[in-house]
DNA sequence: ACCTGAACACCGTTCAAGT
DNA sequence: ACCTGAACACCGTTCAAGT
């Protein structure tokens, strides 16, 4: 089959998006590409940075333009995109902070602190954002209309 | 041996603090007390349900005072005094946000919007503290001297 | 280089059965 | 009420061996 990293990759964000981070083991990424799962080893060394991988891809097209708060709004956007996109790009930035191409622009544009507060806040608030529609979705809890509004509100409160 | 819930939970912390999130198993905290791992399903439902008791006895002893600053840096260092505890209250907090004590005594002091926020802000900041100081214990990373400096700057942003 | 097959040391959860 | 023992359906990772 000869696949690449990059298959990898796209066959984890599959599974994600199909199934959601509980269900997207090593053992079903490779059957999503056909392969043993030992096979996966041979183009990434482990799960935690195949993790690492998926969530840049997911924020990889957000473009950080003079408007902070449009930004964030894609940011936002981006991860909402795909199942719990939040969920695995908060674990993965929590590991290995500081090396994002948005955070370097956005460090750029307004500076170390503002931006590392504001990224902080985006990606939590947008991952308990993306886990209440989860649940509302299932059925465990009524959804809360506010979301969005409280997401603006709080960037506000950041950016003055 | 007759264990009541909160042995369960107090048991769950000693293993966490000892062996960190990844290894606090059911099968773990169950061999702590002594007892086969069903035996824990006789005192809660499930592992996400006792990783959210954790989080509550982790924040619990947290007084929130007019001083809001103080209060966040109160909130920082219980967390930070278990091993990986901001990562178990962010996961708890990210499934059924708005019912702790902490969040409610915020609200009612400087209302929803900075309140909530802020938490996000202080959880999310406190998580990437503590592994990165872990990551520096293990010598993978040399250790970042601005990370306190830096909680504290983000912690004006929001308060204005 | 890329993959298989088998193995190792684990998981969370359920459930009949014991006391 | 509280627990055991066994089972079910999984995990991540390693490693010799194949092509």
């Amino acid at each position: 089959m000869a696949h690449t990293r990059d298959d990898v990759v796209a066959g984890a964000l599959r599974v994600l998006d199909g199934f959601g981070l509980e269900f997207c083991s090593m053992r079903r990424v490779a059957a999503e590409l056909d392969v043993q799962a030992s096979a996966l080893y041979h183009h990434v060394p482990n799960k935690q940075t195949l993790l690492a991988l998926m969530a840049d891809r997911i924020v990889d097209g957000v473009e950080v333009t003079q408007d902070v708060a449009a930004s964030m709004h894609r940011l936002r956007e981006a991860m909402l995109a795909i199942r719990d996109g939040a969920d695995v790009v908060a674990t993965a930035t929590a590991f290995r902070l500081g090396t994002s191409a948005v955070e370097e622009a956005l460090i750029a544009s307004i500076g170390p602190d503002v931006a590392r507060t504001l990224l902080i806040y985006v990606v939590g608030h947008t991952q308990t954002t993306q886990l209440h529609r989860q649940a509302a979705d299932a059925g465990a809890i009524t959804l809360d209309p506010d979301l969005d509004a409280s997401f603006e509100r709080g960037l506000g409160i950041i950016l003055r």
